[in-house]
DNA sequence: AAGATTTTGTTAATTATTTAACAGTGTTAA
DNA sequence: TTAACACTGTTAAATAATTAACAAAATCTT
């Protein structure tokens, strides 16, 4: 198993997702057409991905759910976890801090930051609130790997900045500014407007 | 200009609002090596996107930027515009319509549905939001087309099946639950949880 | 005015990703 | 017990996207 292809990492991520569910109602053996059904995708892109993580599944019973789960598991997740800190608590913050919050998995978001004075010490979904001035040292006290960027576009750079300053090691920008990191820093950067002028522009080609 | 591929649309939204921002600086005329610098990509990817929508610049001057926004706006716009929905006013939901709101674009988010009673009728960011019983109803009378999908994700297949129903043409899917629909419907699925695992399989390799 | 420089436009090569094809093999059924 | 079937695993082909290479031409320099 050498080099995992992106797009089977994201797929990776969500046939456990989707087996851990299959697994949460009694399920054992699952084949690659049931998988590639749920997620909308062709079962031979499943058994690729499959076969690219060295998973071999039994004839005529399909692939060990269990099994497949936890070796996904060994694949993407950090033995010992990952924390995970979200900057800007608006509204995409605190959705994305809800969303992560009570998962039992070994990503968890152990810090967020704003400037807002008023949202300082606070917490929200269980998750305190810290000062941006104490960003370093907040990250490296609490040993977190991860940023995730829900600020206004205007401070997109600097935050980033100060993140690779502070030795954050990966950096998911949902900021529509594109922001610039060595690297060695791992950068995902999504942009809304831009997917839902995509999806317009299609809209509009298909008519 | 035949097939335009569907990264190469993406990275139009993008330079068009890098050129927007240029523009309003007073600057003219931008060098493909000067937008590749803005987005963090390489100009070869600037020049070749641009020769795709047959757009031509001058030599030793670079594009117009003025011309070059009105190009992208006859590609990617719909002339009449287009209105979209937002369907569940969470955090996400509330924080994608905030964004949008102010924006003079041929995008329009014209109303929200949600299920809460506390939330019918009253507005977020300006925009109204109906009880999703009245979806059908509210979709062809405002003509809308695109729905953004904010929804808990248990909720996910049903909301799409709606949405298909009443006729609309593009989806947005923030929720993990991959959905389908017919092909005459775009669909675009977005998935944070995979997104953040993906940046921590990265973070964990790269170590 | 000749030559160097800079930048575009475009074709060709490369790399990444998906899809197709099919051999191999338990399992079921006759 | 033999044939049909329903799966997997894997190699090969096709498609999509990026990067490289370079000719052509406007501008600058001397």
């Amino acid at each position: 198993m050498k080099h995992l292809p992106h797009k089977t990492i994201a797929r990776l991520s969500q046939y456990r997702r989707a087996l851990l569910l299959c697994h949460a109602k009694g399920k054992t053996h699952i084949f690659s057409h049931e998988i590639a059904k749920i997620l909308h995708i062709t079962a031979v892109q499943v058994r690729r991905d499959i076969m690219l993580i060295g998973y071999t599944g039994t004839l005529r019973k399909g692939y060990n759910i269990k099994d497949l789960i936890d070796l996904i598991g060994r694949i993407i997740d950090s033995e010992e976890g990952i924390n995970v800190s979200v900057i800007g608590v608006g509204n995409l913050g605190r959705a994305i801090v809800n969303y992560f919050s009570g998962r039992r998995t070994k990503l968890s978001i152990v810090a967020c930051f704003d400037v807002d004075s008023n949202k300082i010490g606070k917490k929200t979904s269980g998750i305190e609130i810290f000062h941006i001035d104490d960003l370093q040292r907040i990250i490296e006290e609490k040993n977190i790997k991860i940023g995730i960027m829900t600020v206004p576009s205007e401070q997109a750079i600097d935050i980033a900045e100060l993140l690779v300053k502070a030795g954050i090691k990966g950096i998911l920008n949902y900021t529509p500014k594109p922001v610039n990191v060595p690297k060695d820093v791992f950068l995902e950067e999504y942009d809304m407007i831009t997917s839902l002028e995509k999806v317009a522009f299609f809209v509009k080609t298909h008519d």
